[in-house]
RNA sequence: GGUCGAUUAGCUCAGCGGUAGAGCACUGCAUUGACAUUGCAGGGGUCACAAGUUCAAUCCUUGUAUCGACCA
């Protein structure tokens, strides 16, 4: 690892692409040291935005435009000072400019004039620059070169000079940097909030305090140390993000990384296409040591005049001293290593003395890097690299990286910059995941200082941990936070324990686990059935596993799990596994547990613990782990169209049954009798064959073949026949009128829209032949059901006189 | 200011160019054979608003509003 980071290191420094430069950084006061842009965090807090007056120098005046109470514009004052405005009062003490608008009337004559700084009584320009927006404050903004991102440029294009006034603690500075600024005596050393009271009280004093504006302003502050970040000037290390980002951007432009969902490329791309230098140097006390070390700058052996340093980049102090031996400059004198105490490297200085040294002493630098730039290497490194190793190999690049999304920037970017770099080009992951982001109740993002984070194990420890894995995995929609339910996941805890009641279902009726089944000899239609739908949710679950789409998965899962195997297959299997036919109960032994088995499989990267455990208690001598067991392919063999049709049919007429027992009140406990009218063959047939389970769950006493319609029955259509339950004597047959009504009233309305729709000669000329079929395939049954229901209507019409 | 996302049942959220879905909550019924951590049934939605495209829009386009996140 530290050999990945130096080589890392000196490589790009090498290529020009690392590089020591005097910026502005974030610095963190309390933690003093620099920290990158996205380690910042802007807040807005309640502010205060200080008007004060800037004397014009020379005698310079002008026409200043008035207002009066209305806001009416009433005139112009001749005035001697310009006003600007300022949340920042202290860093007055260095200013080097005024900048106002080009375009802004107001200051027109005065661009090119200068003002008397008060306090430290310095003399500075007036400048035209776009920066100040002539809306706010006055229009004209003090320009502070040294202590303001913004006002560093604004100085660069105005050629200001750039003061520093700050040390790294943020107190005003002491020594020759205060001399050089004219900071009087009673300012050095001050805190710089101490120092901001000081400055308003002088310009209360001198009467230059203009006005002073309440306000809400953005402030940064440190991620870690909730300190407020100063801009300051320091020699730091940077690297050439911008052109280590050509590449990544490419890389996901062509197609070689994907993120999914998708649109987080666009936030990728934002923020590659504007990526700022990264400065990588830390000066904390923990992580890589910067591969640097520092010499007395010399030349052919003699000293020169200049605080500069002679820098050597080097894996290694031995490969250091070397380079530095084999320098010309360093000709004839003795390399040695300088352990101590050192100098801070951005702030030290160098004795310069006109003599030939014998001996020099080489300082390492004694910063960090920033830890995103060893982490950045981890795809690579964690295989061996620098080395060629069998693991870097076979799993770099690799398939996918998870993530949440505000790791794009920190870690994905940089794994892709440094990735592409140093492994021929290739990057580091074809598909990049970025998960979801788990919220509280409330859809609050959860954070100690806000206590409201809930802790896991405690839900792991009241639900079980398949129970919260299956809750997320649930939730887990692309592009969508989850919001955290102990409700929710109370549910799939319920959901753990059904499964686990089914297994005590099936052991309690023999059911065979751990054998494999043969789908052409399976003979009974719920069987080919159950195993179709099996096959059909496996898919699913693998189809939406292969597209990330998690939610989607689990929820196959779920129903059939729940909907099909436990709130079907098993009721329905019950009467076979009682009966007395004995092959078909081995039949179906076999086919609960094989579906069972595999639907254990498709669930187990959804509730690991769980299955596991059913695996290997409900099956003698498996051979290992449900984790190592690979989901199978099934061919067509497996599905059969025509049991699917049968059982469709069946649960359509259970249901159905059901639901006018439900709608009509017919007591739970009664069991009327059923007649069936107009019934083909095919369902004759399959009346044979499951005319006992239909009564057993729709609660009947018989089944029985009619001509007609025998009186007070309830009629239901069921496909081509009609169903007739005799249940006159048990409800309220006014109830049933109304059922009647409001089922043919429904279909009326389905009618008409139909209609309404196949007269429209465009929709005829114009939609796809399919779907107009479709539609008048709707009519028809529809009408045919109808004819059914007005028939019962009539009859139950005369029936109540 | 820029970017992205959201707006669908009381709540949390799926979904889809052609019949609006789930879970929870709610209502009614059911309890001696897997399971009350249950079963069966039911009520409940102008799919934010407006315009456009289309034979057809909850879905596509544009705009508006509100909320959220990220960036500046």
């Amino acid at each position: 690892m530290v050999e990945a980071v130096r080589k890392v290191f000196v490589d790009l420094y090498n290529e020009g692409l690392i590089y020591r430069d005097k910026r502005l950084v974030n610095w963190d006061p309390h933690f003093q040291t620099a920290i990158s842009d996205l380690e910042v965090e802007p807040r807005e807090v309640k502010g205060q935005y200080w008007h004060l007056r800037y004397p014009l120098a020379d005698g310079v005046t002008y026409e200043h435009p008035v207002f009066d109470e209305e806001g009416e514009p009433a005139g112009t004052e001749r005035r001697d000072y310009i006003v600007v405005a300022t949340s920042r009062p202290e860093t007055m003490l260095g200013d080097t400019g005024v900048a106002v608008h080009p375009d802004d009337e107001r200051y027109k004559s005065l661009v090119g004039k200068f003002v008397t700084l008060p306090i430290v009584g310095r003399r500075i320009p007036i400048v035209a620059d776009e920066y100040p927006d002539m809306e706010k404050g006055s229009g004209a903004v003090k320009i502070t070169p040294a202590h303001d991102f913004n006002d560093f440029e604004v100085g660069k294009r105005a050629g200001l000079e750039v003061m520093n006034i700050l040390t790294s603690v943020a107190a005003i500075v002491d020594g020759d940097e205060a001399d050089t600024a004219g900071i009087p005596q009673r300012y050095r050393g001050l805190d710089r909030f101490e120092a901001r009271e000081a400055v308003l009280a002088d310009f209360e004093d001198a009467e230059l305090m203009h006005e002073i504006e309440k306000l809400k302003i953005e402030q940064p502050f440190g991620d870690r140390s909730g300190v407020v970040i100063e801009p300051w000037l320091t020699d730091q290390w940077y690297v050439n993000a911008k052109e280590l980002a050509k590449d990544a951007i490419k890389a996901v432009r062509e197609g070689e990384t994907r993120f999914v969902p998708t649109n987080w490329e666009k936030t990728y791309y934002n923020w590659m296409e504007d990526i700022q230098p990264w400065c990588i140097s830390r000066q904390l006390w923990w992580g890589h040591r910067i591969p640097v070390w520092y010499g007395p700058m010399l030349d052919r052996g003699r000293y020169v005049s200049t605080a500069e340093r002679k820098v050597f980049v080097a894996k290694t102090w031995d490969d250091a001293k070397a380079l530095a031996e084999n320098d010309p400059d360093y000709e004839g004198v003795r390399v040695n290593l300088d352990e101590s105490p050192l100098q801070m490297p951005h702030t030290g200085t160098m004795h310069t003395v006109e003599e030939r040294p014998r001996d020099v002493y080489l300082v390492q630098d004694e910063d960090v890097l920033d830890t995103w730039f060893s982490s950045g290497l981890w795809p690579f490194s964690t295989m061996g690299w620098p080395n060629k190793t069998p693991e870097l190999d076979a799993f770099y690049p690799g398939a996918v990286l998870v993530t949440a999304f505000d790791i794009i920037f920190f870690w994905v970017a940089r794994m892709m910059m440094q990735g592409i770099k140093f492994m021929d080009g290739k990057a580091p992951f074809k598909d990049v995941y970025i998960h979801a982001l788990v919220l509280d109740e409330k859809g609050q993002k959860m954070s100690k200082s806000k206590g409201n984070v809930v802790d896991p194990l405690e839900l792991v420890d009241e639900y079980g941990a398949d129970a919260l894995r299956f809750f997320l995995a649930r939730q887990a929609t692309q592009g969508r936070n989850i919001r955290m339910s102990t409700q929710g996941v109370e549910g799939y805890r319920n959901f753990a324990t059904k499964i686990w009641n089914a297994a005590k279902f099936c052991q309690m009726n023999e059911v065979q686990f751990g054998q494999g089944i043969d789908p052409s000899t399976i003979k009974h239609p719920t069987n080919k059935w159950v195993i179709g739908e099996l096959v059909r949710a496996q898919a699913a679950v693998a189809d939406a596993i292969a597209a990330y789409r998690f939610n989607d998965a689990a929820d196959a899962n779920y129903r059939f799990i729940w909907n099909v195997y436990c709130d079907w297959y098993v009721e329905l299997i019950k009467p076979l596994l009682g009966g007395d036919d004995e092959a078909l109960k081995a039949e179906t032994r076999l086919v609960a547990g094989w579906v069972f088995d595999e639907m254990l499989k498709a669930l187990h990267p959804f509730m690991p613990y769980l299955t596991e455990e059913l695996w290997g208690k409900l099956a003698e001598a498996r051979d290992g782990f449900l984790m190592l067991e690979r989901w199978s392919d099934f061919g067509p063999e497996y599905q059969d169209a025509e049991a699917d049709a049968e059982l469709d049919w069946m649960l359509d007429f259970i249901s159905e049954v059901r639901g006018v027992r439900g709608t009509l009140n017919v007591p739970a406990g009664a069991k009327p009798s059923l007649a069936i009218i107009g019934a083909n063959e095919n369902t004759k047939a399959r009346l044979a064959r499951h005319g006992d389970v239909i009564k057993r769950r729709a609660r009947l006493e018989e089944i029985t073949l009619s001509d007609a319609m025998p009186d007070g029955a309830v009629s239901l259509v069921l496909g081509e026949a009609t169903l007739g339950l005799q249940v006159a004597d048990l409800i309220d047959l006014a109830e049933e009128k109304s059922r009647l009504g409001k089922e043919i009233e429904k279909l009326e309305k389905d009618i008409a829209g139909i209609e309404k729709k196949l007269a429209n000669e465009k929709f005829v000329s114009r939609a796809p032949p399919e779907i107009i079929e479709e539609q008048h395939t709707r009519k028809a049954d529809a009408e045919a059901a109808i004819d059914k229901l007005r028939g019962a209507a009539t009859q139950l019409a005369s029936l109540l006189g």
